[in-house]
DNA sequence: GTCATCATGTAAAAGGTTACATGATTGG
DNA sequence: CCAATCATGTAACCTTTTACATGATGAC
């Protein structure tokens, strides 16, 4: 029920159409939010019809039109109404975890491909972010430290700051645990 | 489709019936692997019709009969043929990230208790998992360290100790992250 | 000319969630 | 007697995934 919510967060940083949308969902929010462009197309839609957003036909030139969607009020509510209520499970579905356990039953030494594979994806994203933090967040040229004449805080940029350090940190994590894993299983392939 | 492997998993550590798999799934397996008893019931069920498990009626004392599930050898082939294809998408949904940066439309403040809730959580599912690995995985009493006498590797243990290891990493790194959210929430809630 | 990219969709199948339903025993 | 736990399921609905489908432009 939140990849509704998802959607209206993007479009409030910034309108686009369904096709940016699908972008954006296999970069920046899509390390925490995955949706695909059939999702993405039947969402929109639906909260065309509900007024969650209004769509505007942008001609381009050379390229096909595109529907540039942007957050109504009724949006705008719906995502106010969905901040203020909990969410619990945080359901997860860690398929290489349970590989790992049920490689036990099969070869474990067959699994270190997999698992470096794995550790080479993460490794990627961590660079991808940093590169992204230093362009994006890089240090201000600020003279003294932080001062009022920094002007007031830009909520949106320090809240997708912290939201990257989040990414930065799993990444870091996932390397430091996948040499772990990668050292167990290592075990029983020279003991094999 | 990998409920089905993540019940043979399961199902190979210890056979048991549909009602102890859903417990399972609400503890160690759960962790990383969410599903309901519909769930389970419904896959047993079909990878039954598919003879991947044998059942066995299991008559209990006061107690309602029960089902007894393991792996049948189709089962396995089934599963060393997951375990040797490459899954690629770990799939994420964060909704408090989600949430975090759609807090920059409307008031950053108001989700600091949110935060603190999951932070609580996660410091729980951390003493939880700690207390694990000292209940199942504590030091055992090693005379000059480890040697040849220790005996075999056991897979099994090794694998799901490697796997704690990652939840706790996990809990972890969000406590430590969760806290740098507050901090930056916090800096709007004194700007306010 | 062919491939990649932009742009939008439909349809079917699989998987997941929520609600409902039953019935026995044990402990307070 | 009432609540909790053990034990198993059905039905309806919603969401997600996968496959198919179309058509234009710009770069090589």
């Amino acid at each position: 029920m939140a990849l509704d919510h998802a959607i209206l967060v993007s479009l409030l940083e910034k309108p686009g159409s369904g096709y940016e949308l699908a972008r954006r969902f296999e970069r920046s929010i899509g390390y925490f939010w995955t949706a695909t462009h059939q999702q993405i197309y039947r969402v929109l839609k639906r909260m065309e019809g509900d007024g969650w957003v209004d769509v505007r036909d942008v001609p381009q030139h050379g390229r096909p039109d595109k529907k540039e969607y942007s957050v109504a009020d009724a949006g705008r509510a719906a995502l106010s109404a969905w901040l203020a209520a909990p969410i619990e499970p945080e359901s997860v579905r860690h398929d290489l975890a349970v590989k790992i356990r049920g490689a036990a039953f099969d070869d474990p030494a067959a699994l270190v491909g997999e698992v470096e594979r794995h550790r080479q994806v993460h490794t990627d994203r961590l660079a991808h972010y940093l590169a992204g933090e230093a362009r994006d967040f890089g240090e201000p040229p600020a003279e003294g430290g932080p001062s009022a004449a920094d002007g007031p805080l830009d909520a949106e940029r320090e809240l997708q700051h912290v939201v990257l350090r989040g990414g930065i940190a799993y990444e870091r994590m996932m390397i430091v645990w996948l040499d772990d894993v990668l050292a167990t299983l290592g075990r029983f392939e020279t003991a094999r």
